[in-house]
RNA sequence: GGAGGCUUCGCCUAGUCUGGUCUAUGGCGCCGCACUGCUAAUGCGGUUUCGGGGUAACCCCCUGAUCGAGGGUUCAAAUCCCUCAGCCUCCGCCA
């Protein structure tokens, strides 16, 4: 047999799996190398170099992009143009409906606008006649002079009465547009959480059993090399905390630096971004509609906790306009991440998979609307770069409609596959959110290609690395019977040069 | 935490005391045109942003808002009053 490593499977690698494939598939059989001897000459890094071509060259689904009609764009981005949902309401309506969101909610738009428009005209011609009245009022003297005045008296009151009356229905338009989520994709799978297309798998899991041991998962592993403590975690700030210690929080500065590194290279700007944020930045972002109850908020201060770096990096240009020339601009963060994990009592409970606080090293791009589609498929390559870096494998799926975020119009998942749980579970994600945090934060460009006009631009994240999840991924995958983590190559030099992690003596 | 100063249409800036003539001045930058061996210089014009109406649509025309934000006084607010925010300086406290 050729000392071939688990991840190289050609098969896995090159076919896709049909539309619609089941989330817990089983893995399949490989031809079983065990992953020995590693010092010299590791195979399975022989292995993974020979895999990464097909990785990294994205040829693979690339129809997807064509057959939507990247090429020639631009299909008509985020819904929150006025214009443009009056014209097709029945756009909008058909997207809440693949979201299973409010239809009805489109119309209650509408009529607000409606309002909005007849009552802006009125309070426009009162004031109108009250401005030329003003001009009159110096120049007059004596009775005229008085008469004016009394006029000019009576259109007061008529004139703040229609401002409000404007103001008001202005407001409440905007407070409807505003719970209106963005439009989906057309190509989005529709349906449900478990209704996702994988569009490919990459690398193949490895088979334990062939190998002769049983897998354990990354708490025990965790607390074996004395990486993680969930304990103390919980003594300290309760539970779904945790601490990192000795290698594990060698393991997690290791991992951030060998992210920011290849986004670096990439040609991000690297940032350090506040973890406290204004509700504009929350609510422009699109945190504060259905995903509200995972967000902390602190009431003393009036600020919000981050669940993601993206909140800071789209409020960082918020009320900007930018000249297009200056377009990709990409960002690259390292923040603390804070989710309440409402909702999901008993899910995930054990050791560090869904915690209320990570850290995270997150993309963002600024795009042209029209460019949003190609942004989007470049981001989901950094992601599958950097997985394949890591020697995990993974696979990509198109996130289906009803499991979209509010401001995303298209979502790809990178799921790492976790051994003890016989599933692919979610490691990154990245979202095309096309004019919809654009418009709610008034970001836009000033396009001189384009007359100087100043239009919506669109807005792309996605994770590099989520910190605790790449830990449990990576602690899991790389395991060996001893209960030794062997490190892939990308991460030693951060880690003194280590290849792998040993379990220590208690 | 306390005191003071500042915030004007890309950048700088005039205007605020003494409300209407502000349709917000000038410079820089940028765009267009003219002139010009080239470049440069010069001249002329344009250049806040966001709405609404007219129009089949565009050019365009009419109109409103916008001087850090909100409120108030007044027939009328960049200008007067109040509240808030941001920035700067100093004092106090502090990693």
């Amino acid at each position: 047999m050729h000392p071939e490593g688990p991840l190289n499977s050609p098969a896995s690698t090159l076919s896709p799996p049909g539309p619609r494939a089941v989330r817990d598939i089983e893995p399949p059989c490989t031809e079983g190398g065990k992953p020995e001897n590693r010092k010299n000459g590791n195979p399975r890094e022989a292995a993974f170099h020979r895999n990464n071509k097909p990785l990294n060259s994205d040829k693979i689904h690339q129809r997807d992009v064509e057959s939507s009609g990247a090429r020639g764009h631009r299909y008509p981005g985020g819904v929150i143009d006025l214009r443009l949902l009056r014209e097709d309401p029945d756009r909008a309506r058909a997207s809440q409906r693949a979201r299973g969101e409010d239809v009805d909610l489109v119309d209650a738009v509408l009529s607000a606008d409606e309002r909005r428009r007849s009552s802006s005209v009125r309070f426009d011609e009162l004031r109108s006649e009250q401005k030329q009245l003003g001009k009159l009022i110096p120049k007059a003297a004596g009775e005229e002079k008085d008469e004016l005045l009394r006029r000019a008296g009576e259109l007061a009151g008529a004139v703040k009465a229609a401002d409000a009356e404007k103001d008001e229905a202005a407001e409440e338009t905007q407070r409807l547009l505003r719970r209106l989520s963005n439009l989906v994709h057309p190509d989005v799978p529709v349906g449900g959480e478990e209704d996702f297309t994988v569009l490919e798998t990459l690398g193949t899991p490895r088979d334990f059993a062939a190998e002769g041991f049983e897998p354990k998962d990354h708490l025990e592993l965790g607390q074996k090399l004395g990486a993680i403590d969930v304990e103390r975690g919980a003594k300290v700030s309760g539970s779904r905390f945790y601490f990192l210690t000795g290698v594990g929080a060698l393991l997690e500065l290791a991992l951030v630096n060998a992210a920011i590194a290849q986004a670096t290279e990439a040609g991000f700007t690297p940032m350090l971004t506040p973890a406290l944020v204004k509700q504009q930045a929350m609510d422009g972002t699109g945190f504060l509609g259905q995903a509200a109850q995972d967000v902390y908020h602190l009431d003393k201060d009036d600020l919000y906790l981050v669940g993601t770096s993206e909140v800071a990096l789209a409020g960082y240009h918020m009320d900007e306009i930018i000249e297009a020339d200056r377009l990709p601009l990409r960002y690259a963060a390292f923040s603390p991440c804070f989710r309440r994990e409402a909702g999901s009592y008993g899910k995930d409970t054990r050791g560090i998979f869904r915690v209320h606080q990570f850290d995270k090293v997150e993309m963002f791009s600024y795009v042209a609307p029209e460019d949003s589609q190609e942004e989007h498929r470049r981001l989901l390559q950094w992601e599958k770069q950097w997985l394949s870096s890591l020697e995990l494998p993974f696979q990509v799926i198109d996130v289906a409609t009803g499991d979209l975020g509010s401001s995303a119009a298209r979502k790809f998942d990178c799921e790492a596959w976790i051994p003890t749980q016989g599933k692919y579970r979610e490691l990154t994600s990245t979202s095309d959110c096309t004019e919809f945090q654009s418009r709610r934060l008034a970001v836009r460009m000033r396009d001189s290609r384009d007359g100087k006009a100043v239009r919506p631009l669109a807005t792309l994240n996605g994770t590099l690395c989520a910190v605790p999840r790449t830990i449990v991924a990576l602690l899991e995958n790389h395991q060996q019977e001893d209960g030794s983590v062997w490190i892939p190559p990308v991460l030693r030099p951060y880690l003194g040069g280590r290849a792998a992690l040993e379990p220590v003596a208690r």
